[in-house]
DNA sequence: GACAAACGCGAGCGGTCGCTCGCATTCTGG
DNA sequence: CCAGAATGCGAGCGACCGCTCGCGTTTGTC
């Protein structure tokens, strides 16, 4: 067995084909986000981005590889965006605060990116995606759950795993109206999935720390 | 029974061709769980059931008509099972009570028939499913908003509409997470998922009919 | 038992899709 | 300026899928 430069192999690139690159992952978060990942095929991207199947196939080794890129593309920046938007944990500012926050910055970063959404909601998407999708979940989950923990400080770990489950599932419940609507009507979906969480988690964090608000 | 000729064909099935048929959904309720509408080939369903693809195709004239058949047999049974269950609008029962009871039901139906989930939360189903899937979420929808504006009179349309896409989203939401666990903990999730509802929905009948219970 | 209809089979047809290959064109380093 | 790498093309290959067709078997009816 000869050394495996398959790996990373020093590809010399011009800036056209940096270009291509760009402008196929562009024409496939198109065709992704209409049709969905499955159901998208390499011609139609190819034809999308207006070039020829064979060029489209100089770039990427296959089809899954154009949506690992892309999704790498979209971490990156989702990281970027806000990698220190969750982590300060500031156990002054109130829930409903703290949430709505997250919430207007989460579902600013899913309008701006829909092949998110459907990259990540796929039930048809093969291995690596899949594996970057559980990764990100997993890490978000954990984010939440640090969170949390912090509100709710002597509350059991698997009841912590489990109300992070349900903030995410909440979280993505609502992205999905979300992004079903427009203009005013998607502010206030925006609004009642603030509502829903808060209201959700009021009761816990009320229950430990003593200092909620009585209805008026 | 009289005789329920569909369009045109009079066809006369012998005791044999009924059994192949239950047989032939249930390998194809298989088959849509494990993989999805698109992805499951006929051949495959055919292979599940034991029989020949040309068998397949004596008694269903192409795929959709599979899934369409097998919607149309869970759709009537949720109607015999639950087309009562959610009618009564009883004002003197209390929230917890009436969401739970209707959580429960349709968390029991989805967990028999995990092919229910399968066909309607697909993003790539065809035509007459999508078609019979809209029928029912607006069925649920108008009774939902039916519910919801005998609680809340004085709420303006618009709003009740929302409230009730957001109910349902909460409830698909806690769904896909009750099927991803079970035993004890899917309980856990079905009860989280009755409090999630109950908090987005107590602060609303409490300010209207202002007989809400006080924390402790 | 005779006959037709319903049932059952599986090789294979037409079509699509992911992807390749041979060759032409454009860029870049020396 | 020119050798060679990078880029671009598109017909077409192999695999798979939905579905068909011819033919043999079983079943109901007289």
């Amino acid at each position: 067995m000869s050394a495996n430069q398959e790996k990373e192999q020093p590809r010399r690139r011009q800036a056209r084909g940096e270009r291509r690159i760009a402008q196929l992952l562009e024409a496939a978060a198109t065709v992704f986000t209409t049709t969905g990942y499955t159901a998208a095929s390499t011609n139609a991207i190819a034809r999308e981005a207006g070039v020829s199947p064979g060029t489209l196939y100089q770039f990427f080794p296959n089809k899954e590889a154009i949506a690992i890129e892309l999704g790498d593309r979209l971490m990156h920046e989702m990281r970027e965006t806000y990698g220190e938007a969750l982590a300060p944990v500031d156990p002054a500012t109130p829930l409903e605060e703290a949430v709505g926050a997250a919430v207007d910055r989460f579902i600013a970063f899913n309008c701006e990116h829909p092949v998110f959404f459907a990259l990540m909601h796929g039930p048809d998407i093969p291995g690596r995606i899949a594996e970057e999708h559980d990764a990100l979940h997993a890490t978000l989950l954990s984010r939440i759950e640090g969170l949390l923990s912090s509100l709710l400080p002597d509350t059991a770990p698997a009841d912590l795993t489990r109300t992070a489950h349900m903030c995410l599932g909440l979280y993505k419940a609502g992205l999905e109206l979300v992004l079903a609507h427009e203009a005013a009507e998607r502010d206030a979906y925006i609004q009642e999935l603030k509502n829903a969480l808060v209201r959700y988690l009021d009761p816990l964090v009320g229950a430990t720390l003593g200092h909620h608000k009585p209805r008026p």
